[in-house]
DNA sequence: TGTACATCAGTGAACGCGCGTTCACTGATGTAC
DNA sequence: TGTACATCAGTGAACGCGCGTTCACTGATGTAC
C-alpha cells in the first residue's frame, strides 16, 4: 500500500491543514491525533510516518493556521473600499469570526494553550504573530514605523482579547457589544496620526 | 473519619480554591482531579463528596478565581496614589501578573479553553467578567454611565488579549513590549473625558 | 526496456498510562431516646 | 447526662475509556542491474 513520494507529501499537507482546523475547533487537548487522522480520511497508526510527535504537529498546525488568518486580514484589506486597517479589523472583530472556530485565528482559538505550549509550538505562534504585526503596522501610516508597530501591537492584543471573551461570554448581547466596542474604539487608530495617544514617553 | 460538618465545610472551600490556583496553572484539561486532591492534603476518592463533576468544580474555581482577580484591582485602586484606572492596569498589565498564572486572571489563564466549557462554566466567567468591567467603568467617570461601560469593555479586551499574548510570545523583550504598549495606550483613557473616541455614532 | 529487490506510506492491533467516576469500607460525628 | 445507632467525610482500590506511541505487517513504488 504505499505511496507515492508526491501522493505521501500531499497526505503530510491534510494531515496539517486538518489539524490546524480540529485543533482550533476543539482545542489542543481535546483533540486527539486519531481524530485528526480520522477528519483526513486515514488511521491513527501512519502518523508518526509525517512526524514525530503530537507537539510537532501542533506547531506545524499552528503555524498554517496563522499563515491562513495573515493571508485572509491581508486579502480583506486589498478588496474593500475602506482604508486597509479598518478592513482587518472590521473582518477580525465580525461575529462571522467569532462563530467560525475552525477557520479564524488560533491566537484567539488556542490562546491560554498556546501560552503553556512548548518553545516550538509557541515560536511558531509568535512567528504568525509578528506577521500579523506587520502586516497591520503597514496598514498604520506614521513618521516613524516604531510608532506604528507599537500601535498594531495593541490593536491585536484588544482583538485577540476581545474575539476569546465574545466567545467566553453567556450573554449574546454582550458578546456582540465587546466585539462592536472594541471595533469602535480601534478604528480611529488610523485617523489620528501622531496623536499624543501615540507618542508616549515612558 | 468522618469530619465535623465545620471541618467539612473548610474542605469543600480548601478543594475550590487550590483548584482554582492549579486550573489557572496548568490549563483545566491538564489538571486532573486527583492532582487537585492531592494538592489539597486528600485523596481523589472522596472528591465526589462535595462535588458532582468536574464540570462543577472548574465553574466553582472559575467564580473564586474571578472573585479575586476583582477584589485584587480593587483593593489596587483604593491603595495608590494613582487615579483608580490606571492602577487597575497598572497591575494587570504588570510583569508579576503574566509570570504568576495561578494567582492571575482566569479569563487570561483559561480563555481559549472556558470558550469552549459547558453554560455553568461560562456563565461563571460571565458573571466574574461583568464584576470587573463595573469596577473599571466606576474609575471612568464620564457623563454617560453606557459610555463608562463601552470603555470597560474595551479595555478589558485589550488586556485579556495582552496578557494572553506576552504569555505566548517567545522573546522577553516581545513580551515586555505587548504588556507595556498595551498599557501606554489605555491609560489615557481616564484623561480623555468624552473625546471623540468614546462618542462613537453606530 | 525488463526483472529483482529494498523502501516505506498506510493499516490495524497492541502497549502502558492517566483520566473521571464508582464503590466498599472506616470510624468519628451528630442525633434520638 | 449517658447510651445506641444512623450518617457521612474521607480512604484506597477498581472500573472502563481514550490518549500518545509502538510495531508487525502489506503491497505499491522506486531503484539497481
Amino acid at each position: 500500500m504505499k505511496k507515492s513520494k508526491v501522493e505521501a507529501a500531499q497526505t503530510r499537507r491534510r494531515i496539517v491543514e486538518t489539524a490546524a482546523r480540529e485543533f482550533r475547533r476543539k482545542g489542543i487537548h481535546a483533540t486527539g491525533l486519531a481524530d485528526v487522522m480520522a477528519a483526513a480520511g486515514l488511521t491513527h497508526g501512519g502518523f508518526y510516518r509525517h512526524f514525530g510527535s503530537k507537539d510537532q504537529l501542533v506547531a506545524e498546525a499552528c503555524a498554517v493556521g496563522m499563515e491562513f488568518v495573515v493571508a485572509n486580514a491581508q486579502a480583506a484589506c486589498h478588496s474593500q473600499g475602506k482604508g486597509g486597517f479598518e478592513a482587518i479589523i472590521e473582518s477580525y472583530l465580525a461575529m462571522s469570526h467569532q462563530g467560525d472556530r475552525s477557520g479564524g485565528c488560533p491566537l484567539a482559538s488556542l490562546g491560554s494553550e498556546l501560552a503553556r505550549a512548548d518553545d516550538e509550538i509557541r515560536a511558531a505562534a509568535s512567528a504568525g504573530f509578528l506577521k500579523f504585526v506587520e502586516l497591520l503596522a503597514k496598514q498604520i501610516r506614521r513618521r516613524k514605523s516604531q510608532v506604528a508597530k507599537s500601535d498594531a501591537l495593541f490593536a491585536l492584543s484588544a482583538m485577540v482579547g476581545a474575539v476569546t471573551l465574545s466567545r467566553i461570554v453567556t450573554d449574546p448581547d454582550l458578546s456582540t457589544a465587546i466585539l462592536h466596542d472594541t471595533k469602535r474604539h480601534l478604528a480611529p487608530f488610523v485617523a489620528r496620526r501622531g496623536a499624543t495617544l501615540s507618542a508616549g514617553t515612558s
